[in-house]
RNA sequence: GCGCCCGUAGCUCAGUUGGAUAGAGCGCCAGGUUGCGGACCUGGAGGUCGCACGUUCGAGUCGUGCCGGGCGCGCCA
């Protein structure tokens, strides 16, 4: 609809420049959905963007641009000069009528486009090493990964879920240490550090107490989840595993056990990654010391202090980074600028990072070293997303990883569903700080929670259906309805915002913002729910033909709300 | 100190890539509504879009400088 229009007017305008002597290319003018119903269906801006080169009033041009567009092939009813120099345009109404049998007639392939055929994009998210279960900021990372790729398939791509992770280095050493001293301790051999201590890293930290070893590591993991690990390997080895390294049984069993957790976490938000990659294959085959070698042919690699650094500053980077420590091991940038290689040789067109905000300073270090390597470095788009303080009767819910006094993912799925978590965590633009409203959230009143909201809209068409099946009617197919038959305000009103759906969908997935299909939805449902209330619009009447049309109209929106739903990856129920 | 992000109604936030009189939900006030599905409607109050310059026909949107908040600025990941 919209771009047989826009195709009109661009005709429209280069005959207008035609007939003015100027052979330029036309500019690039824009055709929207004005904010104001008065304003038309859409608004042109096109004379104002070329007053300035034709030398004459805006809105003289206008009325010569509406002169050259005529009815544009039977599309336009009406048009009109406006404010500066706007062309509003109001479509004969057939037209819109039209749009709601294309809706029915495309089904659940309404919204969905082409757009991104041919297109291998892979995108990377979560990505939490298996150190502990997954928290709030893993959650909206988890939700907003999935709604990205959701959109990105629904406009053709074809995409990779990803997860990247490391079950080697400093961090699980650690893990497996504090699993092995919490073992040790249950089973009397060693004394549990004091609190104070492990709150405050200033406060002296002892090696023993009433003469137990203190074997907790002072940077080790405080949640509950080590202690529950190590009872579990008491269960099956009893004291058996006294002499067992902390590194290896202890660091294998924690890995095992918190990485099935937090698949049975991604699990019930109904998200699955395609690909797990493991650090540590990207060693095992040699990819890390190969890029390595690769970096130091392009001459951006140098010694000192006896370490090996990357010359990022003459990059113009703030700073020259550590490749290889001093100690001979790698810092974690080494292993990513390998990852990333790895992602172009597999051949993806392009390479989304979803990634939490405190991650921001490796970007340009990342995208620099692609370019040393000989790759599109702006290929690779990093989603950045601010953190999620929880909010509860008015307060913020304070959270600390280290220790371990965050909420999980379990606890408020547990508290609020899956669906509302998704809901709640996606409402958001990446960049923006995401508040998350407990209260809001666990409302299980539809007027005010408005995930429910949502959802309640959609079974709603259901139970219209369901009470017309009573009546012996028959939801009609695309060719069983007459559109016309829907012409007042709300119904075209309505029809309208229905039409707009795959743009919202295009646009959304252009720019790897999810939250626009979450606030198109609620605008639906927001003209959806009164006009269902309108008794005036009563669906079901004695009038056949005007049944089966505002049936249709029924079927459209639930369509449109059923796919929105599923792009957010949430449920659709047929009854609530 | 430097870099990135944010600042819009009482609260939580959108704002169609620079358009017309700045919107939604919740909350508040006054009416109406007894319903195919209950969760609806109408009206009202509430804003110097953090502040100031600039760019231009036109700025919440772009630029510069301040102010305030968040996150970074390790041979941690």
């Amino acid at each position: 609809m919209r771009e047989k229009l826009e195709n009109e007017l661009q005709a429209a305008v280069s005959r207008l420049l035609a007939a003015a002597g100027d052979g330029d290319s036309p500019p690039a003018f824009a055709v929207e959905v004005p904010r104001q119903d008065d304003h038309g269906d859409f608004a042109c801006n096109a004379a104002m963007l070329l007053a300035k080169r034709l030398r004459r009033p805006p809105r003289e041009i206008a009325e010569q641009l509406i002169a050259e567009l005529g009815d544009a092939g039977g599309l336009v009813d009406r048009a009109e000069v406006a404010g500066p120099g706007f062309v509003n345009l109001w479509l004969s109404g057939a037209r819109w009528q039209d749009v709601l049998v294309q809706i029915l007639a495309a089904g659940s392939a309404y919204g969905h486009s082409e757009a991104g055929v041919g297109q291998r994009v892979q995108v990377e998210f979560v990505s939490a090493n298996p150190t502990g279960p997954l928290s709030t900021g893993h959650g909206r990372q988890a939700v907003l990964g999935d709604c990205i790729a959701r959109l990105l398939q629904a406009t053709g791509h074809d995409v990779t879920r990803e997860y990247y992770f490391n079950n080697g280095g400093r961090q699980m050493r650690v893990l497996g240490q504090s699993v092995k001293a919490r073992y040790l301790e249950i089973l009397g051999r060693a004394a549990p550090p004091p609190a104070d201590a492990l709150a405050d890293a200033d406060l002296p930290w002892p090696d023993e107490i009433d003469g137990l070893p203190v074997a907790f590591p002072r940077d080790g993991y405080q949640g509950e989840y080590i202690a529950d690990i190590a009872r579990a390997l008491i269960d099956e080895h009893g004291e058996g595993w006294i002499e067992e390294p902390a590194e290896e049984g202890f660091r294998e069993e924690a890995e095992q056990r918190i990485f099935a957790e937090i698949r049975a976490t991604l699990d019930s938000l109904d998200l699955h990654f395609d690909v797990y990659t493991n650090e540590k294959t990207l060693y095992d085959e040699g990819k890390i010391e190969q890029v390595l070698a690769d970096l130091r042919e392009t001459g951006s690699v140098f010694e000192a202090d006896g370490a090996t650094w990357l010359r990022s500053e003459d990059l113009g980077l703030p700073r020259d980074r550590v490749l290889v420590k001093s100690s001979g091991e790698p810092t974690y940038i080494l292993p990513d600028i390998a990852y990333h290689r790895e992602k172009f040789r597999r051949g993806f067109e392009t390479i989304i990072d979803v990634m939490g905000a405190d991650h921001i300073e490796q970007v340009p270090y990342v995208k620099a070293a692609m370019g040393l390597l000989g790759f599109d470095g702006d290929r690779v788009e990093f989603v950045m997303h601010q953190f999620v303080t929880l909010s509860s009767g008015g307060n913020t819910v304070k959270q600390s990883t280290r220790r371990a006094t965050y909420i999980t993912i379990d606890e408020l799925i547990s508290q609020v569903g899956a669906d509302v978590f998704r809901f709640f965590m996606i409402q958001r633009k990446p960049e923006a700080h995401l508040d998350f409203d407990l209260d809001l959230a666990k409302s299980e009143d539809w007027t005010k929670n408005p995930a429910f909201a949502l959802q309640y809209a959609h079974a709603r068409t259901h139970g219209i259906e369901r009470k017309a099946a009573e009546l012996g009617v028959r939801m009609p197919g695309p060719g069983e309805l007459d559109p016309s038959l829907l012409e007042s305000s709300g119904e075209i009103a309505l029809i309208r915002k229905l039409g707009e759906f795959p743009e919202v969908v295009a646009r959304a997935a252009e720019s790897l913002e999810p939250h626009h299909v979450a606030y198109y939805l609620r605008d639906v449902a927001g003209l959806w729910n009164p006009w269902v209330q309108d008794r005036s619009n009563r669906i079901l009447s004695d009038d056949a033909a005007l049944t089966a049309a505002r049936l249709g109209l029924t079927l459209g929106v639930r369509i449109v709300l059923a796919q929105g739903l599923a792009l957010l990856g949430m449920s659709a129920p047929e009854r609530m």
